[in-house]
DNA sequence: GTCTATATACAGATAGAC
DNA sequence: GTCTATCTGTATATAGAC
């Protein structure tokens, strides 16, 4: 990995920060404090909030797109390439974090219509992912559910167990998810 | 209904508010100005925020439980009492809200201690109802997955599915959730 | 219970020097 | 690319009059 520049870390902190407490409450002042610069030159980089807002959700779905292309190109079956999907979630659950479009998710009303648009394409992204293995799987299905609504279903079940668990201070909500998901194929 | 007093008044707003843009972007001059009041008159029923956040808890877990309890009293089967616990969903998804304290959840770094123990017990209430609901129709399941897991992944899904409708403007995750639900009993 | 007035802190954002 | 300095707005919260 290159050295990185003030840019990304000021990204690493924005996204840490944004999972941990949310988009609302990161303050460019914060921000700056946690990469050792001030908060005007936070502003060189991100002009305005919503421009942090965006870079923030764009990066983050191509690192996700990223590990979701590797999961696909291993010779796995459904059920492998499901655990491996889950277990993505549950990386983000062991630090005590949500995912960082979940977050945004909740707190859509504070973002642009360009931020909502990249928030809306994370999430048809990672079901399109899903849509593709359960096709190219359909024989292996333990249910009338369709793909499509399998899916939306298990991403939606996904993103709310984080979410939940923090509040309880376990895994119990991600665990029941993928003892859920596995009973169906 | 009795005549509502200001405390009411601006507990309806602040709930309002939560369930749309969430509790940190909530602020006392908003609502007070919703209500028709000063600001320093919201700190006279509401001393500090805390104090709302935890009132906003207690009182919708005080609803949707009396809700869940008029469910429980119907002489339905499961699948019927299932679909009017989902209705609960759908009345929220209807208006473009979420759940509060699925709101609240996400925002959980921001309550203190008290405020948390509340939520968790939201939850749990939540999650309990659904429990003894499954149990006691525990030959009608058509799933492996015990009546604690499943409980805890409905209730998961259902929440997640109210976050990422808002996204993508529709309610296709919670009509997936629905499906998967239903093709369970 | 509500008001005016105010204290204090912090937010996002910009101008201009280096 | 980062800085100092500052503008403007808003946040939570409190004191004291009515």
């Amino acid at each position: 990995m290159a050295i990185k520049d003030n840019r990304d870390r000021l990204e690493d902190a924005a996204q840490d920060s944004v999972q941990l407490s949310g988009f609302n409450s990161l303050s460019f002042r914060k921000l700056a404090d946690e990469v050792g610069i001030k908060s005007s030159s936070v502003h060189y980089h991100f002009p305005e909030k919503s421009d942090l807002a965006h870079a923030l959700i764009v990066r983050y779905s191509a690192a996700v797109s990223e590990t979701l292309n590797d999961i696909a190109n291993q010779r796995w079956g459904l059920r492998r390439k499901l655990q491996a999907y889950i277990a993505i979630f549950e990386q983000t659950a062991k630090s005590e974090r949500v995912c960082l479009c979940g977050m945004m998710a909740a707190e859509i009303e504070a973002l642009n219509d360009d931020s909502r648009k990249q928030l809306d394409l994370f999430f048809k992204m990672m079901e399109q992912w899903l849509v593709d293995l359960l096709v190219a799987n359909g024989d292996a299905l333990n249910t009338d559910v369709t793909p499509a609504a399998l899916s939306s279903a298990i991403l939606s079940g996904l993103e709310g167990a984080l979410l939940l668990d923090r509040v309880s201070g376990n895994q119990s909500h991600l665990n029941a998810q993928k003892d859920l998901i596995l009973s169906l194929v």
